[in-house]
DNA sequence: CAGTATCCATTTCGATACTG
DNA sequence: CAGTATCGAAATGGATACTG
């Protein structure tokens, strides 16, 4: 955290904010991820030694409280930390507008399964059981499949077959995909052209537009 | 610009954005600033290779534009750019708020005379030539003494005697003066506690916290 | 689960001087 | 005015393995 040195609240605010993965965790944590592993799954490509050391950098700074539970560790943001929300909304809205290609390393299956799963509508799903199976033809098979088991009061997202039978199966494009969950692109239109593929029972294939919610920022008018 | 290697508008935001002085340089542009040397006195610790190099990556990224007209150099920003205000703006309004601690090599006379002097109240001044003066008696010699001239229709400083006589003459601690700018504390409060001294004719002496106007960011409500 | 420890390649950038 | 050139010190952080 080298200073600016400068008096400018711009200037000292980033002398905290501008740190490398800083604002990331803390987009996990308004998202509302509160253990260490759960934080980490939302930046899987750092390290673990370097969320520590942005954890402590944060408490110290007064965004983020650290509590103790036995051995379980919860984070928590202060007010000084939720106040970073209105940031995280307009750098994201301004992403969404302004940085619009994806390179392919910004592809992640996991990522983005773990995102979806998260946004389900969980009101939309029928009683019972509801296993969706996602299949990525482009990417190396250890990463390629995926199932969301969804009951009345959980979602399950799952790298090894959970041994349920699948009511929905999607095969798509990785980054087809990626781009409807950004709002790059329609879920209908990649549907038609068919970089998306939905097998299963008529009702269930019809509802699946309904259960997966996009990101949030995908209805983020872009740029005309 | 290392990746963060995700899909996350946030993140691919934040790959461009999170580059040290990179806000600060698009904070000057925001401000007005259209040249390179103009923009190196906004960021006076920041080198001009290093700026130089962060003008260019604003460039590639499409936020800046660059004229030349003859050997005159203009930067402009993009639309994506400008849209870059709301973000300056709640990072400022943040850091307003919650980083209220400034050390001393964060105070900065001549940032602080250069700032002040882009936002003085012009209209309030007499007609013909007013000249302020202000000293900071805990700063080295080199850099205690400023003159600003305001005339009709332009406003200089300068850091030697400019040789017209002087109407108000400031005399303060540089941190006083500073967090007045700020918004940290009020003119008056610092005025009566004899942290801040004025000479000059009375009428102007009073006039003088209406010409000097405040950071942007003053008014910004501090937590309660 | 919640982190530490280690290690080094790579990057970054600040300082200073210089140029068309 | 608008930058380049150069250089070395510092730090950053990625990879990997390990621990209570």
């Amino acid at each position: 955290m080298r200073s600016y040195g400068q008096f400018c609240p711009v200037a000292k605010a980033m002398e905290l904010l501008d740190e490398r993965w800083t604002l990331l965790v803390v987009r996990e944590l308004l998202m509302g991820s509160r253990h260490f592993n759960e934080l980490r799954r939302g930046v899987p490509r750092m390290s673990p030694a370097l969320l520590s050391k942005r954890l402590r950098t944060l408490m110290r700074a007064g965004l983020v409280d650290r509590f103790t539970d036995g051995n379980r560790v919860t984070y928590v943001l202060t007010p000084a930390g939720e106040e970073l929300h209105p940031i995280v909304e307009s750098v994201g809205r301004w992403g969404t507008r302004w940085i619009t290609q994806l390179g392919d390393a910004d592809l992640d299956p996991h990522l983005l399964l773990w995102d979806m799963h998260r946004n389900l509508e969980l009101a939309a799903f029928p009683d019972g059981r509801t296993v969706l199976r996602f299949t990525f033809p482009d990417v190396p098979p250890a990463a390629a499949t995926w199932w969301i088991v969804v009951t009345r009061d959980e979602v399950d997202l799952c790298d090894t077959d959970p041994g349920h039978s699948v009511d929905v199966a999607v095969t798509t494009g990785l980054r087809a995909l990626t781009e409807v969950w950004r709002g790059d692109r329609r879920f209908d239109e990649v549907l038609r052209s068919g970089e998306l593929l939905v097998e299963g029972p008529a009702p269930l294939r019809r509802a699946l537009p309904r259960w997966l919610k996009l990101s949030a920022f995908a209805a983020v008018p872009r740029p005309v």
